[in-house]
DNA sequence: GGGATTGGTTGTTGTCATATAACCATTATA
DNA sequence: TATAATGGTTATATGACAACAACCAATCCC
């Protein structure tokens, strides 16, 4: 009986709002940041920075000019152009000029490019035991609230 | 009706745990992740890297000698050694030689530092709009749960 | 006492990411 | 057509972190 006496049929909400709100972004950074660190596994897996793993990852959904994939990674396109020679030489992507616009490069995964890209989603994919061993009723509901909190929520 | 048609009294339910649990890990991944960037927050804030930053978080506790920073930093003595150097010089933190191991540095915060580190934890103890704006019956429940992924819970 | 161990420091090297400026080729526009 | 804007490339500098090797001083242990 620390904060609510009774279910708080209103006014008191707000603090207690805030304070669960606290406790669980706090329980979501632990598990997300200092659990299972899937971060160091997807650039000890593939042998390339987890920047350029995110830049193979972004050409999964299909080839993108230099200029689109430098907006996707929100960086600049010195940085872009160096990633994507590095992938290149890697044999992990290919260039060639836009057939509309010559100023253009389109950046498309190789084969081998999207096995890498699936393999790293494959990896940021899995879950950790935590959320396995959950009781599946209890995971059913966390699925269903976290479904409320994805940017295309409302 | 790709995987269950009816509710699935109790084989399946496997698959549907594994299910689940990734679209979970992904909601909660991409919430922290790609949200509201704390960390940035935190760097440009506090006009130092996050490392250092955290380096000031891990002393919030109380001194430590370099060799406890570096274990709790997961990092070498000499990057620690680095960490302290910088930490020191802009007023953060002070190095004392351990009363009984004078091989010992012990690294304690000054006030400034207590200051800096606690507004860092602060940046990164809140929380996403996302969650606060959430129904409050549903992040009571989300509160309860998150509770029992917690490292302490049993 | 003497050798091994431990805690820190210094220095080197390499990778990665950020930031800028300068430049070239292509396209759009006045 | 002349000029500006755009997409990429090259070059340079800087800062952060990782991984080592080598070293000094204090402590531990035989």
């Amino acid at each position: 009986m620390t904060e609510t006496p009774h279910p708080a049929p209103d006014p008191p909400g707000d603090a207690d709002q805030a304070a669960r709100a606290a406790r669980v972004w706090a329980a979501m950074s632990a598990l997300v940041l200092t659990g299972e660190d899937r971060r160091k596994e997807v650039t000890e897996t593939l042998g390339i920075s987890f920047f350029r793993a995110k830049a193979l990852r972004r050409l999964l959904a299909g080839p993108l000019t230099q200029r689109e994939l430098s907006a996707r990674l929100a960086t600049d396109k010195p940085q872009t152009s160096l990633i994507v020679d590095d992938l290149e030489q890697r044999g992990y992507v290919t260039r060639s000029v836009h057939p509309d616009d010559r100023r253009c490069k389109v950046v498309t995964l190789t084969p081998a490019g999207t096995d890498a890209a699936e393999q790293a989603e494959r990896i940021l994919a899995r879950p950790p035991r935590a959320l396995l061993e959950l009781a599946p009723e209890e995971l059913a509901v966390l699925d269903r609230i976290m479904a409320r909190l994805s940017p295309e929520a409302p």
